[in-house]
DNA sequence: CAATTTCGATACGCATTCGTTTCGGAACGA
DNA sequence: TCGTTCCGAAACGAATGCGTATCGAAATTG
């Protein structure tokens, strides 16, 4: 029997708040600010969320995606699909709001927990391809998967995070096969 | 004919400053704190600084170090030494620092630079013994020297990065044969 | 249509930090 | 030893942002 809590006020305030997050950083963002550039007021954003800390949070929160998982019936072929996937549609600037996250994460307990989900939501079907490779004998099926989404994975990230480069058609094809090729060596 | 200016509080502002970057982040990095912790005061700081900026750039700057290229005959041994050398040994808190420097460099000019600098001197030797290992024609000696990279080095980042996980023996050893597999499997 | 709750705008007190300035005393060079 | 310069402590104004409170207007439910 009362005027429902606006959904739109609440949106509107977090895709700002991820705009400024790429903008600015997670210590750039203040409340005022958000207020200004979304037009929701302050005292409705603390009626939305407690504070600050709350509405970082919920905005990289807002970003988990679930990935389908491909099977063709080859590693190469499933990986291939997962970093095209992964990298070159990026999804709601997640591939831009991870290192933020990431370099959070390291001094917020909080963070850390969406980090981790995010992360899982991620390597969710990379996992699951390696181990359908290891059922089916491709490769060695010992082969720790932390071990294998980091030989996977480590590549494009140090393209994007540390390097700053593009990730262009070349690069995706050589680390492909390099990386299968790695997973392939480790026969023990 | 005057008084020299204390190089000891300089050097003591920036290794405070170091700390403080680890502890809190770059934003959480106050010139009234940095005089608390250091013992220099405020004053003092403004006359070998510009401002809080010039301290930050100050502080990573003063992290660049120069690595010795191995040159054992073999690709992996190579390689090898040079993992254990940058990972393990974590010559002045560098591995910790990377992440910060990342993310931050994202919004700052200035710390592109130094970014820049120390990424460059961390990977002239990689760099160098890729190269032998072309001129041997252990490897395509047409391979981009900047995928090489991201194959070589990429999973250990990732696992410190992203994953947060210990860098242990089983991990190296893998990596190590995994990457070497890798650089070889781009025969083109 | 009426009651209730939210919305947006504005203002307030409080805390933090910046960058600057002032001051007495100590340290160094000539 | 003497004069110059730096050092450290303290205080200052300005700016910023948080969290809270207030108020009329709008909107939605029953």
């Amino acid at each position: 029997m009362a005027r429902p809590r606006s959904e739109d006020a609440r949106n509107r305030v977090i895709e700002v708040a991820v705009d400024a997050l790429l903008a600015l950083g997670v210590e750039g963002v203040t409340i005022e600010n958000l207020a200004l550039r979304s037009g929701v007021a302050k005292s409705t954003i603390y009626r939305h969320f407690g504070n600050l800390d709350c509405i970082v949070t919920e905005a990289f929160r807002s970003r988990i995606v679930e990935y389908p998982t491909p099977d063709t019936g080859s590693l190469e072929t499933d990986v291939e699909e997962l970093f095209i996937r992964y990298n070159l549609d990026d999804h709601r600037q997640l591939n831009e709001l991870m290192p933020l996250l990431l370099e959070a994460a390291r001094r917020d307990p909080a963070l850390c927990e969406v980090r981790d989900r995010i992360l899982a939501e991620r390597q969710r079907p990379l996992r699951t391809v390696v181990k359908l490779a290891q059922a089916r004998g491709e490769i060695d099926p010992d082969l720790d998967l932390d071990i294998a989404m980091a030989m996977l994975t480590g590549p494009l990230t140090y393209r994007k995070m540390v390097q700053d480069l593009e990730v262009d058609d070349e690069f995706l094809r050589v680390v492909l096969r390099g990386a299968v090729a790695a997973l392939r060596s480790t026969v023990d």
